[in-house]
RNA sequence: GGGUGUAUAGCUCAAUCGGCAGAGCAUCUGACUUUUAAUCAGAGGGUCGUAGGUUCGAUCCCUACUGCGCCCA
């Protein structure tokens, strides 16, 4: 069972009993008080005012530079990284060296916390610098850490291995300034969203995520087991119907973050589980959420950036509004020239030949449009940009369109060729959505898999009367893939879903 | 799920037409009291992803498996 250690393992297992031999504690119990951030110092530090004279902070050694009786070395904080001088008569004011000689110089290894009190300088060479009065280990490393050197702003040895990156995000983090930036932002944008929604008098709630009916959406689910009820149990694919029986209920708006759960492939755009933005509004329509969402979205890219234009991959996407609005129709004859709105699903399956769309035999009117729109309109929409009025048939939770036959009341944001949200206004119809749910029994008695079940206690809700209600759903790691101009979505998650890793 | 690429030292990467496995950083020893990819002198470190096969001989060729990436469904 025991793990064969590497040299470098090794050696700092040994320095570490080491040092406890020379009387210090390697895992010391008692806080160290920090009193101001790398940041701050780099920010602030005025070098002919001579501030930040008594300063402690605290961090991970980086690098470290001997030079005999002299040394620098590179402390790293949660917020950035400083460097600091050690002089060995300075930080050893007695006859004993030890802590210098023995400890700083040959027993502290880059990865281990320290803690330092000081003052602030400049080197000769003009860099902000703490001068060591008092160093303490707070925390001693036994791995060693990936080095990554930089210089003028070029990075070494940067770790560029997705696995170890993603199943050890601690070293990542830990190396890579980006990443730890890239979920600050995150964290941002979630942030920048409720106090969005919080400031319209929205309630933020929390439904369950263990339900015995899964609903809300298109998607196969995980299963699980209840022991004490003996039931099964689904893991959420959305939120959706517990938030409008809280419309129902008599609020006038609620949204949750919420941890949804799809039992699908992965890829560079999928994880098992992923967070959506719901929210519900009593009283608006499609519309008003359109000018709610784009106004909620501009937001976001002005607290994170500054600005409403963001540089994603090799394009600049303006979030400014407004944004562009086609149904889905115009979209298609947008971009292919050909007015589909009157077609029938014999002369639809026509022009996917003509588009060389691929389709197959079981895909109804609706889904031949869908393919038509994600393949000719979708890759070349990079703007943000709305698309209205979606096929009834795709759509079994939507209100139909108050003038538009066959269609309902439904819109999706385009962005970066990516769907980013989708929104309706809520059919509140409890005769017509039980007949939705009667057609998606259908379907999914012909094999669909992904068809929703009905919910009777849902439909039992609606019979009480829901107001008229405009949903939105907004795919957080989606969003966060641009706002971060971040590839994968592997790179918005922490610890994206992996195969798990198998230890000797 | 299909196609394809990839796996070599702690990290980044070489090399081999099939014949003792290499560099930089990191590590170890020594020198150095303002360095900054610190420098200088020396040293150690590898089950070449796993399991088979071909071969006198495999890290290299073949097969399967596993992880990860990319493209597609």
């Amino acid at each position: 069972m025991a793990r064969v250690l590497s040299e470098q393992e090794q050696v700092r297992r040994e320095a570490l009993q080491k040092i406890i031999d020379l009387g210090f504690e390697p895992y010391p119990a008692a806080s160290f008080d920090v009193n101001v951030n790398s940041q701050e110092i780099l920010d602030k530090y005025n070098d002919e005012e001579k501030n930040y004279q008594e300063v402690s902070l605290a961090g991970r050694l980086m690098t470290k530079r001997v030079m005999g009786k002299a040394s620098f070395a590179v402390l790293q904080d949660a917020y950035g990284k400083i460097q600091i001088y050690v002089n060995r008569d300075e930080i050893c004011p007695e006859d004993d060296k030890n802590l210098y000689n023995k400890v700083f110089k040959k027993l502290l290894d880059i990865g281990d916390f320290v803690g330092v009190k000081g003052h602030v300088f400049k080197t000769k060479t003009g860099e902000t610098s703490i001068h060591v009065k008092e160093l303490k280990l707070l925390s001693k490393s036994l791995r060693p850490l990936p080095i990554v050197k930089e210089k003028d702003g070029e990075l070494y040895n940067e770790v560029s291995d997705p696995e170890l990156r993603y199943r050890q995000r601690y070293v990542d983090l830990t190396i890579n300034p980006k990443v730890r930036e890239t979920f600050v932002q995150r964290s941002k944008m979630v942030n920048s969203m409720r106090a969005f929604m919080t400031e319209k008098g929205y309630l933020e709630v929390e439904t369950p995520i263990l339900q015995p009916l899964y609903g809300g959406a298109a998607a196969r689910p995980f299963k699980t087991h209840h022991n004490a009820l003996d039931t099964t149990f689904y893991l959420r694919i959305a939120n959706e119907l517990y938030l409008k029986r809280l419309i129902v209920g008599g609020y006038d708006g609620v949204f949750e973050f919420a941890k949804d759960f799809r039992n699908e492939g992965m890829s560079r755009f999928h994880n098992p589980e992923f967070t959506m933005l719901e929210v519900y509004v009593a009283y608006t329509d499609y519309q008003w959420m359109m000018d709610f969402t784009e106004a909620m979205i501009e937001r976001v890219a002005m607290d994170l950036h500054g600005d409403t234009k963001v540089q994603v991959g090799e394009n600049v996407i303006d979030f400014k509004r407004p944004w562009k609005r086609f149904s889905m129709y115009e979209a298609i004859e947008h971009f292919t020239g050909i007015d589909i709105s009157e077609m029938d699903e014999e002369a639809l399956r026509n022009v996917c030949k003509e588009l060389h769309v691929p389709i197959d035999k079981t895909m109804a009117r609706g889904k031949l449009i869908d393919e038509i729109f994600g393949e000719k309109c979708e890759p070349l929409l990079i703007q943000p940009t709305f698309i209205t009025d979606y096929p009834i048939e795709m759509s079994p939770l939507a209100k139909k369109h108050r003038s538009k036959e066959g269609l309902v009341e439904r819109f999706e944001a385009i962005c970066n060729s990516k769907e980013i949200c989708n929104a309706f206004s809520e059919l509140n119809d409890p005769i017509d959505q039980r007949q939705r749910f009667e057609a998606q029994l259908e379907l999914g008695k012909r094999g669909d898999e992904e068809a929703m079940m009905l919910d009777e206690d849902f439909l039992r809700a609606l019979e009480y009367g829901m107001p008229p209600t405009a949903g939105l759903g907004i795919g957080i790691d989606r969003l966060a893939m641009i706002m971060t101009n971040s590839p994968s979505i592997q790179d918005v998650l922490f610890f994206p879903q992996m195969k798990p890793e198998v230890f000797e």
